[in-house]
DNA sequence: TTGCATACTACCCGAGTGGGTAGTAATGGA
DNA sequence: TCCATTACTACCCACTCGGGTAGTATGCAA
């Protein structure tokens, strides 16, 4: 926690916007709220990056598309300098290729700037108090992220029980003889469902089969 | 989409949660809302398995800790039986690995009972519009499962952006070979990096390098 | 200049892995 | 009853992988 509940002193937050219009609209907004003091504002990573704000900051809106640097390669950057800042990144891409980038860069928020009811004080004050402030269309995606895919339809590539045992086995790196160990199978045996995995999966490594299975949801990522 | 925004039909939604004062607390609640109605409520996965208004049901507010199976082991069966129905747990259980375990199997929103704010209402109209409701908690943990681990804090097994990209192709399930020929090295280059991550991750095999890599987060999950 | 570390290239060798093939016990229809 | 499928066990063989070891070019620092 940057600040807790009884720190009555204003969160100091920072605005990256290239469009002139929108940054001042928001600057405007954000000014009326008491606990909420706009620290700077900027047009470009660059100018964030340069500037003596950055190592007081406790929240950065940051948009993607911005003329330099953009945003998502400007979060290492950022966190590099100012690890405990907040980073809620604001801007028009909803796909999910530049929504993961972001937080798998460090992003702990993701707003969508269309959004019928963008709520940036709240946003804020939600991330501050130990959340992740996301558009609802974005947080879906981010759960969809571990859903099984297509587990309950059509099923093609039909693995058995013993199959997925083995496939999670794979993917944590066990050898065919500490499997064989563990299920109580003979190394053959245990050949026989990696060759049946290779097969449905359509691929002829262990490397590979763990990569696809990952892909596919069929095992469930480390926590 | 199960029900678009012109279909003024209310939402069936089910209940199951073993305690019957929160149950029937939850029922009357939601039974004040005209857009929902409550087609049923159960005390245990096995009622609500067997009864025909799971085959109707758009919205399955689901405990945990329940009488018989638990919660998580019946979202398999529920999507199994009825696909398109929206599953949101609604538990005391804050932990990662129920959470993770829920949304792996199938959930699509997860709240915290004790929540200051319980809105279930809201929370199944934003499931509905294609939102995933959460409890701030959970989303932070969720987004936290994509953060690089100690990445900008001091870092002690320090792989070589070279390592990195060595590693990132082992994620791919690629063999030293094909690797050897996407960085331009021989054969040998490549096994010298991968000598070195495996000292570094303490691992001695392909396979424990990939896991232990995603378990850090030190290579970007497949997306 | 020497010394040392980094980033490779290189060879040997044994264990692990993957493809081909075949045999067997159990199960379940037709 | 016969036939087919599933879930193994089993052997052969070539290739990949990982450990040990060593040589080399580059750069940096004392």
């Amino acid at each position: 926690m940057v600040k807790d509940e009884l720190d009555r002193s204003p969160l100091s937050v920072v605005l990256v916007e290239d469009n002139r219009i929108l940054r001042e609209g928001w600057v405007t907004t954000l000014k009326l709220e008491p606990d909420i003091a706009v620290a700077g504002d900027y047009s470009s990573c660059e100018q964030l990056l340069a500037s003596p704000v950055l190592h007081v900051a406790d929240v950065i809106l940051l948009d993607i598309e911005l003329p330099g640097k953009s945003g998502i390669e400007a979060i290492p950057l950022i966190l590099s300098l100012r690890p405990q800042a907040i980073i809620i990144m604001v801007t028009m891409h909803e796909d999910d290729q530049h929504l993961f980038d972001a937080i798998c860069a460090g992003a702990i928020g993701y707003l969508v700037k269309m959004s019928s009811a963008l709520d940036l004080a709240g946003a804020i004050r939600e991330a501050v108090a130990g959340g992740s402030p996301m558009t609802p269309n974005v947080a879906r995606r981010v759960i969809d992220y571990f859903h099984p895919k297509s587990r309950y339809l059509p099923r093609q590539n039909e693995l058995s029980e013993q199959d997925l045992e083995v496939l999670n086995h794979l993917g944590q790196g066990k050898s065919y003889a500490a499997i064989a160990k563990v299920m109580f199978l003979s190394v053959h045996g245990v050949r026989y469902h990696i060759r049946q995995i290779y097969e449905k999966l359509q691929v002829s490594s262990r490397g590979e089969a763990v990569a696809e299975a990952l892909e596919q949801r069929l095992i469930r990522p480390p926590t």
